[in-house]
DNA sequence: GTTCGTTGCTAAATCGGGTTAGCGCCCGTA
DNA sequence: TACGGGCGCTAACCCGATTTAGCAACGAAC
């Protein structure tokens, strides 16, 4: 297909010059080592003509750098989140002038291993290791040479490594003051988690914090949680088993659904038992799914920032990159993205309230 | 962080030898080269203990190979499909040892140049240009010295890239199929697109290879489409509206919605209309998208096969890789990968009609 | 006329592997 | 003792760019 590549020593043979001095005229360091305008012409002329472009492999090689990161996570794809978070890495990556490697270890340790090897092997100048839903994992000893960032996840045991994680106690904050920004007192139910700590899917980091922000609001306004169901996973049909299971026993007034899939769910119970969104019972949920502007009434919901976790991830990265010598006992920092509300349609004031703040 | 990286040479010293031995040991030709028993083992024992890694990067300056392909699309997170092709391509890839760059053109032509530079700058052995949705684009001249495939996209021009896509008319006929196999014969409608080959959205090859199907499968069994209506974005609130527009002027026994989001849509439509899906009327859709088996009841759809386009991507790419030099004259192929047919509950045989096939 | 300084450029080493060509040693034979 | 040949290993070069050290030519100063 190819005529071969341009090189440098083509450059220099065309502008009758040495390697050298084509180096140094292309690197913008002819100036300061005077180099003759006419070489300097000569040099750039040849260079435009035959479309040089330096091999940034050949770059690496001397420097050990490769202007590349390697973004490993769990799943590509199951969520949208993923694409959303890749996406904002990718765009921040690019800002300057670098490109992402893509991994997926579906879990599996071995594969990560593998592939965080491979990754090194290919001179990544810095590492994410992504979770595509927030947990808890295990730091792999796979990573040695090679700065790196926790991206939607904890480590199990302290490293050295930052984090960075969607605000979700603040987020639990937000989706309780949003209904109690509305009157809602009582009647409160959470369908996913709760009422207790513990009641919580196995590794959810999210669904403990969001509980906690939760609890933290409502108590701080005098308000009871009135109930919760929990959900082994957090789909729509469990959120319709759950739901349907409350409406067997009470009629709430409002829903805390721990996210919108679990709310698609709740939907489509409070339907069949007749309740109407947001008329008899108000619902707010987590995610910002695009389900969310999908079902009717569009659900109110506490967003994940996909892109700029991503966006974080890599800026922190490079703050990583940038230091020295991490200290070895130095703990990794924790930073943490706020999610925002998006205010729909399935929040309106108790009967008998008027709209409130 | 770390010490280095443990090179050819740090091996060679521990062993004992030179470079070139341990080289030869360490690619496997020791044996054809009479190397001795004993250097051989001080050789292996050497990398083993030293843990060493060849450096790709070194490599591939001599090869001219990165073991790497370059996988650019014009939108990484706008759906799921993204995601899943990834993850397909992602899948095939490390089979062979390879792995992906990931770039994203926002539909931006410059962005897409400066991207294959990039990616070309780093040695990738192999292109794949994707479209998040099935149509033709420009192939950009920027790709000069690399292998390529197009993925859910045709060429505007004949290019001698292949190209790998859902085979949509099959798809059409196969959606068709579902409802003629239920025994179904009139009041068949298409929301989405239709009913006429220009009836559909700009540059959608989807919308009209579907369509072709569809008409073909109909007209073979002496059934005509009753009738449709566009939506000029394939999103739910368009197939909401094109639905109530429909069921103001008649009732439907069966709709085809050109894909899911429209389905759930027209599923809101319905259920305002007081009709049961799919009591009153059937529905069959195309995509496969996860809300398929989140709304209620289970939409049947004809699915868009993800990972496996992404798998072939990276298949085709491979034999492309492998061929010599492309004669310039030579058009690519064009791969098909069948789509498959979900069935769930949306689907019912007409009043009257005993249950078929 | 020697020494020093400046100017303008280049040879050679470097990065980490793979590859080609060939060196030194030992053994057998004449 | 000299020569031929196989054995076991290594020196040196290549890939493409950068960088260090230094060379040649010329002018000025002592």
């Amino acid at each position: 297909m190819s005529p071969r590549r341009v090189t440098l020593a083509d450059v220099a043979k065309a502008a009758g010059v040495s390697r050298t001095t084509a180096s140094l005229v292309l690197s913008g360091r002819g100036r300061e080592l005077r180099i003759s305008q006419d070489v300097e012409q000569r040099v750039l002329r040849a260079a435009e003509r035959l479309q040089y472009r330096p091999n940034i492999v050949s770059v690496g090689l001397r420097t050990g750098t490769s202007r590349t990161i390697g973004f490993v996570s769990d799943t590509v794809a199951t969520s949208r989140l993923a694409g959303d978070m890749i996406k904002g890495a990718l765009e921040a990556a690019r800002d300057r002038g670098f490109m992402l490697f893509i991994g997926e270890t579906e879990g599996d340790a071995e594969l990560e291993r593998l592939l965080l090897q491979a990754m090194q092997d290919r001179q990544v100048d810095g590492l994410i290791l992504a979770s595509m839903f927030t947990r808890t994992i295990k730091v792999p000893k796979a990573i040695t040479a090679v700065p790196a960032v926790l991206l939607n996840a904890l480590p199990e045991q302290p490293t050295p490594l930052p984090a960075v994680l969607p605000d979700e106690v603040e987020a639990g904050r937000t989706a309780a003051r949003a209904l109690l920004d509305a009157g809602h007192r009582e009647g409160i139910y959470l369908i996913g988690a709760g009422p207790g700590l513990r009641d919580v899917p196995r590794e959810s980091v999210a669904a403990v914090e969001r509980l906690i922000g939760i609890r933290e609001a409502l108590g701080a306004a005098g308000v009871e949680v009135a109930g919760a169901r929990t959900c082994p996973d957090w789909q729509p049909e469990h959120g319709f088993a759950a739901t349907r299971d409350l409406l067997g026993a009470i009629r709430p007034r409002a829903l805390i659904c721990f996210n919108d899939r679990i709310a698609m769910g709740a939907y489509q119970a409070l339907d069949d038992a007749g309740l109407a969104v947001p008329g008899d019972v108000s619902v707010v949920s987590f995610d910002d799914h695009p389900i969310a502007s999908w079902i009717r009434p569009k659900l109110t919901s506490v967003a994940l920032p996909h892109d700029e976790l991503g966006r974080r991830a890599v800026d922190v990265l490079f703050t990583e990159i940038g230091r020295d010598h991490a200290g070895p006992d130095r703990v990794g920092e924790v930073h943490r993205v706020p999610m925002h509300l998006r205010s729909r349609e399935s929040i309106t004031p108790p009967p008998g309230v008027e709209s409130a703040g």
